[in-house]
DNA sequence: CCCAATTTGTTCGTATGTATA
DNA sequence: TTATACATACGAACAAATTGG
């Protein structure tokens, strides 16, 4: 059988790669439990504490999540604990409150040069292209203004984003088996446009916080690009933690 | 002999906090090597695989760096890779350069309200204020107001801060024995004052990104309070990874 | 250049504890 | 209660990197 993991990686390293490679290849679903330990230790004919360490990695990553006497399960974006790891927007007297999501605009378009280079599409590649006003609290604070490839989103609808019961990285989950387990984000300041201003409720050229977000699943692809325009009067991006 | 650290927990995790508690006393100070992986297994009365998770909970946290062969160092500010750890400003075009710091004001003065709730002091405690201008690539690109409570960083002068050889965190460790290991950072949206534009060369008004840190010692003692007020019309805030 | 001592890194396995179904 | 699963603790054996002679 063709081992696609070159060697001089440790062991454990390489049986990470093994299960990511199994959890990229679907045969392990989101919410599911993965096989015990014992039966990963024969599959992957390594011992139990080489096991436990590839295990750490891809639980250190928020890819996997263990449970003492349950199991080891494939991490999902509909559990309370993981609604706010790619939502750093709280209110500044500290209150975390998962927004209301309102659809504004869906439409199908030709990428930019940006989106391919952020996406790594290959020019002329089509996108769909929407437009949400988020509203934590129900007061408009974030414009999100999100690219995805159509290869990846194959048949997604308007009626798909307005219609899930979870959050949007849930929908790219249990639609379109696409996990976000990464993402990167650069900010910046700047002023509101009057369709921003509009939209938020603030005036023309009142300052907002600029966040370009890209997401990534596994193997480092890109699966969507986002740009958000948050009004900070009230609110606030946080982070915690040091890395 | 008392032990501070109640049962309940597992013994790697008393274990890890001993060894905090000997960092945090000056036991093992910054740059040095702690004690080999056998003697610290004979010192706390563990196995080596109980040490060495107690290890990798400092090493995760960035407060020791093992390297093979040689030992396990107590982490500085010093290092060429823990540089950036602290300083998220980057060009657009992805450079990374270290910025040049000009003292722009230093004084002492009785805690505000939020400096006392921030850093956790009393009313009336002293604390040195002092400003800075960032210029990475000789562009002045940030203005940090830096607020410190004076008993934790008694003595400290305008000159320290001008003549320091490398950063500010590094001067805090040297200097005052104090570990910066975590921050927190809330970010928004704001307009350039008189002040702020002079100092970074735009109009009153211009856009510009703030950000308020909070910097954490040893066992979650804030020890500095800094806001930030950056020019993101050529840099930007970065973060990657996820957590 | 090689050798030996030291130190951390990896892999193995066993035994026991704790949580869940 | 019983069976299963993950969590903790122990320690042996060897590999790899570093240092100093």
């Amino acid at each position: 059988m063709f081992d696609p993991y070159p060697s001089g990686l440790p062991l454990y390293r390489t049986v990470a790669r093994q299960m990511l490679h199994a959890l990229a290849e679907g045969e392990w679903a989101p919410g599911e439990a993965i096989p015990a330990e014992r039966q990963l230790c024969a599959r992957f004919g390594v011992s139990i504490g080489t096991l436990r360490r590839a295990v750490d990695e891809l639980v250190t990553e928020n890819i996997l999540i263990r449970h003492q006497g349950r199991g080891t399960f494939v991490a999902t974006h509909n559990r309370d604990q993981h609604l706010f790891r790619f939502f750093n927007i709280v209110r500044q007297d500290g209150v975390k409150n998962y927004p209301t999501l309102k659809l504004i605009r869906f439409g199908r378009a030709r990428a930019g040069k940006t989106a391919c280079d952020r996406l790594g599409l290959s020019r002329g590649a089509t996108v769909f292209q929407f437009t949400n006003v988020l509203s934590p609290n129900n007061e408009p604070t974030l414009v999100d203004e999100i690219t995805v490839p159509e290869a990846l989103f194959a048949g997604l609808t308007g009626g798909q984003i307005r219609e899930r019961a979870n959050t949007l990285y849930d929908l790219y989950q249990t639609s379109f088996l696409l996990n976000v387990i990464r993402i990167e984000e650069r900010l910046r300041g700047g002023l509101a446009s009057a369709a921003h201003a509009r939209l938020l409720g603030v005036t023309c050229g009142a300052p907002l916080l600029q966040i370009y977000r890209i997401a990534f699943s596994y193997n480092n692809q890109p699966v969507e690009l986002r740009v958000s325009h948050v009004n900070t009067a009230n609110y606030e991006y946080f982070r915690g933690d040091s890395q």
